[in-house]
DNA sequence: AGGCAGGTTCTTA
DNA sequence: TAAGAACCTGCC
């Protein structure tokens, strides 16, 4: 189907975001147009840019409805929110926002976004991208398949994860990390903890269970509060937020202001620190 | 070649 | 309770 979205909403720059590990710009169109690939889950879509804010999502009006429009938050007017910034009382946070206007939270799955986010610990994006990779082709199963980009997997179940060996595991490149995802696939599974229960606890009570998880700490907690449960005010802190704060917020960020939003900034100003650097 | 990358755990005082 | 070391792996 064919739709237009007049809200912030920019795919290369989602895709480019750190949020989400399975979402990629596809080799170019004959005709120029932009093509990503996005899996979420057991869920497969390709998206084509066209003119006009217009954009084609490879799937019915019913799957949009029922999964899409929601995995994009496009019920949520980012730019009224980025509105909410005022140059002179925040610049570098207004620069930020400009700059990475079209990022959108995306909602995700939980028991994914907690496997990514142990996994993502003192890795690049590439690795881990790479090892996620690695883990739905071994785990996951086929959900689709494209001449350009070949065969598309599922991110592997608890079950299936929680199934896999050590040494499995340590083909993924997980590196130390694989005790840890080993240990929260088998916990999952168990029902030891219930990720589907967590939604009612309140945000704190949240990171309180998250934390007791191998291998989580709170930065890793905080992707999951964010980007796993929706949570927009979450505000995780890795080094490069925290090379922000020291160099521009020295009198502390003005949580206060933004909220129940910090998470919106937090991408921001994530997305603005590494394409600075990085160029 | 040695350091570092979206941190966390383990050890030590 | 808090600082410091150790940790897999890949890539400059």
């Amino acid at each position: 189907m064919i739709i237009k979205i007049d809200d912030d909403f920019d795919l290369k720059k989602i895709a480019d975001s750190g949020q989400c590990f399975r979402f990629n710009e596809c080799p170019a169109l004959e005709n120029g147009n932009r093509r990503y690939s996005v899996s979420s889950m057991d869920r497969h879509l390709f998206i084509t840019e066209l003119s006009d804010n217009s954009y084609e999502f490879d799937c019915s009006e019913e799957e949009f409805n029922a999964y899409w429009k929601a995995y994009f938050d496009l019920d949520l007017n980012y730019r009224e929110i980025r509105g909410r910034i005022r140059e002179e009382k925040d610049p570098y946070l207004y620069l930020a926002s400009e700059y990475g206007q079209g990022i959108r939270i995306l909602r995700q799955d939980p028991f994914e976004m907690l496997i990514s986010f142990i996994i993502s610990q003192r890795k690049n994006i590439p690795a881990i991208k790479a090892s996620i990779e690695k883990l739905c082709a071994l785990a996951g199963d086929v959900i689709a398949e494209d001449e350009t980009i070949g065969k598309i997997y599922s991110f592997p179940t608890p079950q299936k994860l929680a199934a896999l060996s050590m040494s499995e595991l340590s083909g993924c490149s997980l590196g130390y990390r694989d005790k840890y995802v080993h240990q929260a696939a088998l916990d999952v599974v168990s029902g030891a903890v219930d990720l589907k229960a967590f939604e009612s606890l309140d945000d704190e009570a949240l990171m309180q269970e998250l934390l007791k998880l191998f291998g989580v700490g709170v930065k890793v907690a905080n992707c999951e509060i964010l980007f796993g449960y929706h949570r927009l005010d979450a505000f995780p802190k890795d080094v490069w937020i925290n090379r922000v704060l020291e160099s521009h917020y020295q009198q502390g960020f003005p949580f206060e202001d933004y909220a129940p939003y910090n998470g919106i900034m937090q991408q921001y100003l994530f997305f603005y620190s590494r394409s600075n650097s990085q160029a």
